[in-house]
DNA sequence: CGGCTTTGACCCGCGC
DNA sequence: GCGCGGGTCAAAGCCG
């Protein structure tokens, strides 16, 4: 969170790039019922040219899995990846100064996080992926944050303090900094965005809801989730676009160790409820279908060795042209340059920022 | 009563 | 050093 906290209009690109160098960009996929969405093309602050183009919109990312879920889609899925940072990055590039307050005005209120997903399981519309490696999500590579280690260590801190209403000495343990060398390296995260009216999605893992904070620059608040199962460190993260308030982000951090507990107690995933996987339950998913061969290389991408993503060579020998790859299109796609350029100077958002830079980062010629 | 959400306080790193 | 903002904690409350 250390380069967010520059200038929302103007943070150093090159700062950024720094610091995004591992992170990749991922697929999209669509899926549920589209037809709420509104696509407008000339509005860079929506998601361009993201229907308009579909041959086939309730072609889902649940159904990839459920049915279909096999090396074309994969491939197809990362065809889009190498192009699809437009289609992320207009809710961030542009603009921002005036919209970014009346956005979401009167939209929807704030009290979001109120987990009632099974209200609506049909809602989302699509969904994208971006990974990030570490450093991403504003954890400058070298302040790392805290993982399920330290946050343990921290707790302990706590105890002391609360019990005295805060007046106790934390200093103690910012001296005893024999343990602070090690720095906890953050999970990779992935993000996904998906057009939903609910906010934290059914993903058939159960999660309990641990904070919630308001967004600089934002009137919907993000939510913070953690995974109920013993041991399990997975945290998701769940915000709503404040450019584009139909648009959930929803980041994942860590691997789930366990299997999806939709799965196992179906022996099937029930694709129809899951409004949207994480890729644990994707990797099971796609097993289920036979296809863990490459979901695990679809998968390798959301956890990249060494901080580096690479795409596997095949996916590049496959040219795109599934309805995800159009779907992804911009019409602005060919002014390329000029959309990054536009990325480069997006305002400071948190978790869109995340995204749009590592998605940008897949531009690189 | 257990599991979950809410919510204010706290921690921490960073920029100024 | 201070304030800001993201992230987390944990007591209190809610609910089935």
């Amino acid at each position: 969170m250390s380069n967010e906290r520059k200038n929302p209009y103007q943070y150093d690109p090159f700062d950024y790039n720094h610091h995004e160098i591992n992170k990749s960009s991922f697929p999209f996929f669509n899926y549920g019922n589209s037809s709420t969405y509104q696509n407008q093309p000339d509005d860079p602050q929506t998601l361009n040219g993201f229907e308009s183009d579909h041959p086939n919109p309730f072609m889902s990312f649940t159904d990839c899995l459920h049915g279909s879920l096999d090396y074309n889609t994969l491939s197809k899925a990362f065809d889009m990846s190498c192009s699809s940072s437009e289609v992320i990055s207009p809710p961030l590039d542009h603009d921002n100064n005036s919209n970014k307050q009346q956005a979401a005005a009167g939209v929807r209120d704030h009290s979001v996080g109120t987990t009632s997903t099974t209200e609506n399981p049909s809602t989302p519309n699509y969904s994208s992926i971006s990974s990030s490696s570490n450093e991403a999500a504003g954890a400058a590579g070298d302040d790392q944050v805290l993982d399920e280690d330290s946050d343990h260590k921290r707790k302990k801190d706590k105890q002391p303090k609360l019990g005295s209403d805060g007046v106790h000495e934390d200093k103690s343990k910012k001296g005893s900094k024999a343990k602070k060398k090690e720095k906890p390296q953050r999970e990779p995260r992935f993000a996904f965005l998906t057009k939903s009216e609910v906010d934290h999605l059914e993903d058939g893992y159960r999660w309990r809801k641990y904070g919630q904070k308001a967004v600089k620059n934002s009137p919907y608040p993000r939510s913070y989730y953690r995974c109920t199962t013993q041991k399990c460190n997975v945290k998701k993260r769940v915000e709503r676009s404040f450019q584009d308030p139909s648009i959930v982000i929803t980041t994942y951090e860590g691997q789930h160790n366990h299997q999806c507990p939709a799965a196992t107690l179906r022996g099937n995933l029930n694709l129809n409820a899951v409004g949207m996987l994480s890729p644990n339950s994707l990797l099971a998913a796609a097993s289920l279908n036979g296809s863990a061969r490459y979901s695990h290389e679809f998968l390798a991408q959301f956890f990249p060795v060494n901080n580096q993503v690479q795409l596997p060579n095949h996916f590049h020998d496959h040219p795109p042209s599934s309805m995800l790859y159009s779907n992804l299109m911009n019409p602005h796609s060919h002014h390329h340059h000029q959309q990054q350029q536009q990325q480069l100077h997006a305002p400071d958002y948190g978790l869109l920022q995340d995204l749009v830079h590592s998605f940008s980062h897949k531009q690189e010629p």
